[in-house]
DNA sequence: AAAAATATGTCAACTATGCTGACTTAAATT
DNA sequence: AATTTAAGTCAGCATAGTTGACATATTTTT
């Protein structure tokens, strides 16, 4: 069953983006599949992944801030931001700057499960990072970064890696 | 707030896998951003618009094929799938080979909609694309394949673009 | 011809994750 | 003192996934 697309006269243009398209959402779903089947273990889905991940990349991190990274609501974060402090993977402390503020950080539980959950994303990478070499590397970051909307995202990945 | 990663002797590694897996969830939530506001105004969602673009691309598809693609059960698809019908977005027709099956094709009106829905995506492509030049996309596509899981995916794109 | 397998569809119930809107509390800022 | 901000909470709703059981038509196998 082969693909066909437009009727535009531009095709290869077209069929180059609609592959695009496609290659992403491929991609997306096989690089969440695996946590996925390990957080069902924990009765979490794929939302107490994301913040377990920023929690871990950000400590003490502000809710404010996760809500940004997240761009999801304050109630859709509380519930299960709420779950993973009840559960014990993650504290809440005072900010001393900001009273208002709680930081988030993760305890020994939630290091731990974020390194199981991480650990089949990385490895994920590496494999596509070295099959195809440091030049195509250098590649995807340039289009992967200038697929997100915002400067302040892709200023998150400014520190080039060798 | 900087972000820290590893106590891994291997830093600058996980570092770099790490942003991998961190471009990968703010690109594909940018991406889908515009497709999803759009279908809000015709009652549907983010599964509705998969199954419109890849009858859209795969015309004449057959249910099972569709389930291969997205990987979701019978029930969910038949879900969304009953609504564009329904709704006069997708009709439906025998298979002449094998009469069990119910092969699908956008209308005139799924082909409207779908062209509205990727016009979005196309357009971030494009500009990403542009902006990186031919190399670093073939260095994407790269890198992109190798992050699937299947070759029977990785298939769907052998046929290079120029 | 009968049996088994396949393609599709359906009913029911449940879970996860998003949303809106209204409201509270505590702390910082004006 | 008034306002704004950070965080949290309650209630209700929608979308989109899940499992399990079952039905029907058609094709394939024995």
């Amino acid at each position: 069953m082969p693909p066909v697309a437009s009727n535009d006269p531009a095709v290869p243009r077209d069929e180059e983006l609609r592959q695009g398209i496609e290659m992403m959402f491929f991609a997306y779903r096989d690089f969440t599949a695996e946590p996925d089947a390990i957080l069902t273990d924990y009765g979490f889905g794929r939302a107490h992944h994301r913040v377990i991940y920023f929690v871990g990349r950000y400590p003490d991190c502000s809710v404010s801030a996760l809500l940004g990274i997240l761009q999801i609501t304050k109630q859709s974060l509380n519930r299960v931001l709420g779950q993973l402090v009840r559960e014990g993977f993650i504290h809440q402390s005072r900010g001393q700057r900001d009273r208002r503020q709680r930081l988030l950080q993760l305890t020994r539980k939630g290091r731990e499960l974020e390194a199981t959950l991480t650990a089949t994303q990385r490895a994920r990478f590496a494999r596509a990072y070295r099959a195809a070499g440091a030049e195509a590397v250098a590649g995807f970051r340039q289009v992967i970064l200038g697929l997100m909307s915002s400067d302040a995202d892709r200023e998150r990945f400014e520190r080039t890696t060798a």
